[in-house]
DNA sequence: GCGATTTGTCGACGCGCGTCGATCACAGGC
DNA sequence: GCCTGTGATCGACGCGCGTCGACAAATCGC
């Protein structure tokens, strides 16, 4: 494998010539840069990572920490790494996979005590989440893609939740929907931002617009979606429109009411939170209120490496609006 | 952030003698181990891992090589992820993300010029995969998640697709089952070896059983199962048991059939290969022949570990059955 | 009891790179 | 003509670690 030292010599330059060619730091002449740059191809050279990570301030690494879960990711959530890798690759960045158990902080700090990263991408924020302490106090970088109790002051990219909780219901209201129920995680104890944000803008709207909201949680499951319609049927509530914030239970909730009888959107509307591109394959096609991944992802990149490479701060506060996509599965009754 | 010669310092000792009280690859006398350990207790020591990667043979990273796709991945597949990052972490070694667009063989030499991890785990293997030869070329060390179409010599870890679909089809003929159909990918052509060897061995068992095999294709979404649905409605032939290779497509041929006035299994029998944990949640629970994830990949994990840190070889060509699971969405006509 | 090992420890070096200070040629200002 | 830049390049050093050869002390065989 070609080193420094074999590029500068057939280059016939100094080595230091090299690095300089290369990070642009010091000013070279274009013509000792095109034989540097010629001397590089023809040994098909590659500058070594570890000997970079080891020499100057920048590694070229960076972390994705998020909590292992039973559940396994969603194609929603799976684009959440594919993104973020694809991102970093294009500024330069090699990405992690750093999963730790979602009570054990202690395992968090072996990663960084190596001083393998630059910076770390926190994914799945709780409502309280220990990783931000520890995480300042160690001095390392992050971001934060969601948000704790009170963000402010770190540095996040987020969802606005709330937002998109009004956009959902405001749009089943618009349509004459008056009773509503409300599918969610059971996470709201533990903290989970999303839903929290959520819930609370969802009940704060109701009382606004007064309609009635009720509410069913479970597991991230087809079976939830199942018993969430065993639940409204056995209810006797005259409820017309159901807000799912759980991907596999949209589609466990919609074939539970189908098999019973009931015609979505026809006799039943369904609005989902947060389902992506699978939604068009359901019949019918889901309405869904859906984070921009890409979006979010690459800005939470794009932030972290802003950082790390030292430049001015632009933003370090962002949320970002959920848009609303009709694909048929809301009825409007007015 | 201490290094080693400030542990060395306050141990008293030489910063060789500190190197080798952690590797253990000199003898060390017991009391001073033991200062050099309590030494890097007190400062709180953990060895630089670009120093080590730079100075060592071992780099302490492997990467996990897959191709993009726009499905995203079931909770099947990133269980792939989760164990391998966790059976690497065991072993100490931290796991690199690396895809790669599916066609882009140029992209992947960028890593593996960089030098930046010992091995890499090759998941998505195709009949015909232009990356072993890249590898083999680049003298990567790699090990393969899968396997291509002539993978003697390789060294690999996979599924025995071919019994799997003898198990699948033999429990189906045992209970009766006379005409069955297939639905799968539609990646034959393009050379997916999971689907090749199970269709293939499907064929070759339906002959000899003298069973009669249809066959439907398409992408791994719901849609496929409900066209798969609307496709047997329409063939009109006496089909009374499906075998469904794709784990979305199983949940839309049962909700189609289910919409349908047909009940799993009842009228219609259903067996899925490789459908994970969430089959259980399906309205019936499906009967899977499924590949034991964890168990592949933590193996393939061992051995690329054990390439890298100079073990011998034990084993290099693993293959797993991929057991079945009866969960009730099967019905025996004998 | 003495040479031959073995055990435990040390100092020095090199891995490949980024960067600092120094040098040198050359242009411009008075 | 001298002094002060300015642009282009070089050599040297250090990042933190793994490992090799050297060496003193302890152990062994007889």
């Amino acid at each position: 494998m070609a080193t420094r030292d074999d590029v500068a010599r057939l280059a016939g330059v100094s080595a230091s010539t090299v690095s300089y060619a290369i990070s642009g730091r010091r000013s070279i002449s274009a013509e000792t840069r095109e034989r540097v740059f010629a001397a590089m191809r023809e040994l098909d050279y590659t500058p070594n990572a570890f000997a970079r990570g080891l020499a100057g301030a920048r590694k070229g690494i960076l972390a994705l920490n998020y909590p292992l879960r039973d559940e396994g990711w969603s194609p929603m959530e799976v684009r959440y790494f594919e993104t973020a890798t694809q991102a970093a690759h294009e500024l330069g960045f090699q990405l992690l996979l750093w999963p730790n158990a979602a009570d054990d902080v202690a395992s968090l700090t072996d990663l960084v005590s190596q001083q393998l990263v630059d910076g770390v991408i926190v994914m799945e924020v709780q409502w309280d989440d220990p990783r931000i302490e520890l995480f300042k106090e160690r001095g390392v970088r992050f971001v934060l893609l969601g948000r704790n109790s009170a963000p402010s002051g770190l540095t996040y990219v987020d969802t606005d939740f709330r937002e998109s909780a009004r956009t959902a219901l405001e749009y089943l209201v618009d349509r004459g929907h008056r009773e509503i129920l409300f599918v969610g995680e059971d996470r709201v104890e533990q903290g989970h931002g999303p839903m929290v944000r959520t819930l609370t803008e969802l009940e704060a709207s109701a009382r606004r617009f007064g309609v009635s909201l009720d509410r069913f949680a479970g597991p991230r499951t087809y079976g939830t979606g199942r018993a969430a319609y065993r639940y409204l049927a056995a209810s006797g509530t005259p409820v017309t429109a159901a807000i799912v914030f759980n991907d596999q239970a949209t589609v466990g909730f919609i074939n539970a009411a189908q098999l019973a009888g009931i015609s979505v959107p026809d006799d039943l509307s369904v609005l989902s939170i947060g389902m992506g591109e699978e939604a068009a394959e359901v019949d019918p096609p889901v309405t869904t209120v859906t984070p921009p991944v890409a979006a979010l992802t690459e800005t939470a990149v794009r932030m972290l490496v802003g950082a790390v490479e030292g430049h001015p701060v632009t933003q370090s506060e962002v949320l970002m609006d959920a848009p609303l996509v009709e694909r048929g599965s809301v009825r409007d009754l007015s």
